[in-house]
DNA sequence: AAACCGGGGGT
DNA sequence: ACCCCAGGTTT
């Protein structure tokens, strides 16, 4: 039995019942890859059902606005991939005819489609002969291979593309590929592998070495950058008297791209009550403020990210209608209903939704503040 | 090549 | 506390 006849067989019994396995549908396919990127299939599986139902096919995500998009995608992260779909998704229907292009060479040239979505797609929709690299695969390969490049540098996934190439069948490129995905997931994991049951035990080389854990080999270390986001809470009563408070729409290529969040003031440092109403950027924000009622400061909450540290923070403030028409100038006022509907971090829906009792602070002027 | 981009779950 | 997840883009 060849490698790939061995797992072939292994993944007819074995794998895993996808809302998206079976299907031809290019369409369907790529949302499901989309999703999957650095995300659980457990985690995912719920987000692929709700944007196939809002975004049935690509005219429909096409035609739908990035904000709309952003929504359905709020919760999962790296919203970048919701950006990008929305972009390639309109590039299709203007440049492609509504259908995507049948080769991976072509694939990869869409935003947000890199190697692996695009052999991925090619291999499963158009069996195309390609392999499709991710995760799951470096590990499986480099364990029974025990191939000692790393899976991080340029030349160490040439030698995994090359080797991945090599065990392909001529036939079912697509259930080669998943069946390597679905193996790495079920047998050959990260940590605790099942390797008493594993149907290559014979020939595994990191097996025979003890030191299945020692692979893939990996090189990047990753940083963590500390960040402070003071966000302020100005609530004010809205044109029919009802509570009202103002958000911005997050800009440049920084976390949260095009996303909607509370006024901030971001600054290197933990700052104090003190510190945060002498800062300039509250200064420039109300030169002469009289009316500014503090509700409450909650301490420093913590978002922990894979790049970042947040320590956010949320400045209840109750504001008078005129105070509020400086702010108009630079931010956006919304009622809760219309906030909801707009794409937003997940950190900021903690923040409000913590955020519901109107502060029955002092006036800034009483705190004794030098501002 | 290295940095950047979320959020969650497993161990 | 640390690792990893059906990776990709930007610098």
């Amino acid at each position: 039995m060849t490698f790939s006849d061995t797992l072939l067989k292994w993944y007819d019994e074995h794998r895993r019942n996808l809302p998206w396995r079976g299907l031809h549908d290019a369409y369907r396919v790529w949302v499901s890859e989309i999703i999957l990127q650095q995300t659980r299939i457990d985690q995912g599986i719920g987000y692929y059902h709700r944007f196939v139902e809002t975004f049935p096919d690509i005219y429909a995500l096409a035609t739908a606005s990035e904000d709309e998009v952003l929504r359905v995608w709020q919760g999962l992260g790296y919203y970048s991939r919701a950006r990008n779909m929305h972009e390639t998704a309109r590039n299709i229907v203007a440049n492609h005819g509504g259908s995507f292009p049948q080769s991976s060479a072509k694939l990869i040239k869409l935003k947000g489609i890199g190697e692996y979505t695009a052999a991925a797609l090619a291999s499963i929709v158009f069996n195309e002969n390609v392999p499709a690299l991710d995760g799951n695969v470096y590990r499986v390969l480099a364990r029974i291979f025990a191939v000692p490049h790393s899976i991080d540098t340029s030349p160490g996934k040439k030698t995994f593309r090359e080797l991945a190439m090599q065990l392909m069948p001529d036939k079912r490129p697509g259930e080669f590929n998943q069946a390597l995905m679905d193996f790495g997931s079920m047998v050959c994991k990260p940590v605790n592998p099942l390797c008493n049951d594993c149907i290559f035990q014979d020939q595994c080389l990191a097996l025979q070495k003890q030191s299945v854990d020692k692979y893939p080999v990996r090189n990047i270390k990753r940083k963590v950058r500390e960040r402070y986001f003071n966000y302020f809470l100005f609530q004010t009563n809205g044109p029919a008297g009802e509570p009202c408070f103002f958000i911005q729409k997050r800009t440049g290529n920084d976390i949260w791209k095009n996303m909607y969040e509370l006024p901030l003031l971001e600054t290197s440092s933990q700052l104090s009550e003190e510190e945060i109403f002498s800062n300039p950027w509250w200064k420039a924000l109300f030169p002469a403020e009289k009316d500014v009622l503090i509700g409450k400061i909650t301490p420093p909450m913590l978002h922990q990210l894979t790049h970042q540290r947040i320590h956010a923070r949320l400045i209840h403030l109750k504001i008078s209608s005129g105070d509020a028409k400086i702010l108009r100038n630079r931010f956006r006022l919304t009622d809760n209903e219309g906030f909801n509907e707009l794409p937003k971090p997940r950190l900021i829906e903690m923040l409000v939704m913590q955020a519901d009792e109107m502060p029955t602070g002092t006036k800034i002027s009483d705190c004794n503040i030098q501002t």
